[in-house]
DNA sequence: GGGCGCCGACCGAACGCTTGCTTGGTACAC
DNA sequence: GTGTACCAAGCAAGCGTTCGGTCGGCGCCC
């Protein structure tokens, strides 16, 4: 009833592990020996897997902003308006965030720490790709009266990443299903807090 | 021409030099040595004036709470209305949160460290109060029929709190005044995106 | 008014501990 | 009998913190 040892699956179960504790600490404050403890293992044993605690982390946040691209390009995509695409990214970002918990929380707790290595340049090539996605959609709805005429399509997107990233953090309270939350902010986004 | 050596207010020159640091790069992340180089300094000589690099953090901490809980208790004191309440707290939070950078950064950054620890107890219970200060009002609201009536207020406060506290991080980014996301918040908030 | 004592501010050097990482060896597989 | 997965031990660097000592300036005494 041992878990089975597959060849390199077994390396896909350390870097899960190591993603639980980086999603509760952030990358930085989690330790080597704390992930080696997870795996019952030594820390040295560690470098039989990985050449750094750094590539534990690469492989983290690299898979998931391939999902989170893919996700918004597919939202764009096959979206008929602007409105239906960010419901569509909405819902969508909502799922892969809970996939990706570990790496939302480094991205949101070390992100200096990443930016500033060349390493990890894709980050900033890939939030420039979210950034204008969410700019257009917003635009083209002001423009074709969906969104209201004043909105300024930056500061909004400014603020609406960010909200859309947050609920992630709350991952312990079980207050919440993810459907709740999703349909909260949706409501919230689109016709605020006032009675109609 | 020299700055003037006050007695005890080089003391708070260096709790700025340090809020500066934590703002930046968050608590943990910030060394003394780093702050002591700010200062023009060695590093052990900080000992002089604090006792340990957590007081610099408790000074700045319980400083930034008090401010807030008395904006809080001023918004609910003199508002006729809890719609007119949220707005008071939303535009006296932005000043608020803008003079306080450093702590809402270590409070985002390091919540997990200083949560935890006994000396920060008041943390845990700043923070209850600012909750049930929402959900009341978030509620009341409901009940006057002034937000909508599937409001839920637990899940709605979550967001806004964090909400609020975001646009702090954007220090560095000069692309808008206080005022311009004051009111792209609060219009954000009540009304949503949606063109009426 | 010149010397004395003291005190705040800082230096220089170290302490004990934790960090990410390395190295040499071993047990077991196939 | 070669390779995989691990252990045991330890390294250098960095962390927060401590400690003995230096130095300039202020009050004060005679």
């Amino acid at each position: 009833m041992s878990t089975s040892k597959t060849p390199s699956e077994r390396r896909t179960h350390l870097v899960r592990l190591a993603g639980g504790l980086f999603a509760e600490q952030g990358f930085r404050a989690t330790t080597v020996r704390q992930i080696a403890d997870a795996a019952g293992i030594l820390s040295g044993s560690l470098y039989h897997h990985f050449d750094s605690k750094e590539s534990i982390g690469d492989e983290i946040l690299s898979a998931f902003l391939e999902d989170v691209l893919a996700g918004y390009r597919a939202a764009v995509a096959e979206s008929d308006d602007p409105r239906a695409a960010i419901e569509r990214i909405v819902r969508s970002s909502t799922v892969t965030l809970d996939r990706h918990r570990a790496a939302l929380t480094m991205l949101q707790r070390d992100w200096n720490y990443f930016s500033g290595q060349p390493r990890f340049a894709y980050l900033r090539t890939a939030m420039k790709e979210i950034e204008q996605t969410w700019i257009d959609l917003l635009e083209r709805g002001r423009e074709t009266g969906a969104f209201r005429a004043d909105l300024d399509a930056r500061l909004t997107y400014r603020l609406l990443r960010d909200i859309l990233w947050l609920p992630t953090s709350w991952a312990s309270s079980k207050s919440w299903t993810t459907d709740q939350i999703v349909d909260g902010l949706l409501r919230l986004l689109f016709d605020g807090i006032k009675s109609a």
